[in-house]
DNA sequence: GGCTTGACTAATG
DNA sequence: TCATTAGCCAAGC
């Protein structure tokens, strides 16, 4: 099958391809990504890919965790960053989390 | 080739 | 709802 699917190097290029799919006032999980790529048990490493992010392509903002909490890397200031932009998108919080119940990301197969 | 790291998740109390 | 524990696996050294 000569998809034209992401055949990168590493992991973080599927990683970025798949964020890039989440559409502007909707969110998604770490473990949502894993998934998509068909290894849900990699969500640390989506995180992480993330963590190496250098691309003002990729939304990373809107992947969270299961919970629907940003995880807070401290002093990067990144998870107040990422809030905001959420927020601007039209991003419903109820305290510290996101109301995912009607703004969660859906991959589609394949 | 093996150990450590990690923006996670699910289960348990 | 919060804290703790165990499991998971690719990337980096």
């Amino acid at each position: 099958m000569s998809e034209p699917r992401v055949v990168s190097p590493g992991f973080h290029a599927r990683v970025y391809a798949r964020v890039r799919e989440v559409e502007p006032g909707y969110v998604t999980t770490y473990g949502d990504v894993a998934a998509a790529l068909g290894t849900p048990r990699v969500a640390r490493h989506v995180g992480w890919a993330l963590s190496a992010l250098d691309d003002d392509s990729t939304p990373w903002h809107r992947v969270i965790n299961s919970q629907g909490r940003i995880s807070y890397r401290g002093d990067t200031g990144r998870g107040e960053l990422q809030r905001a932009l959420l927020e601007a998108e039209g991003i419903v919080f109820r305290g510290d989390r996101v109301d995912m119940r009607s703004c969660r990301w859906r991959f589609e197969p394949g």
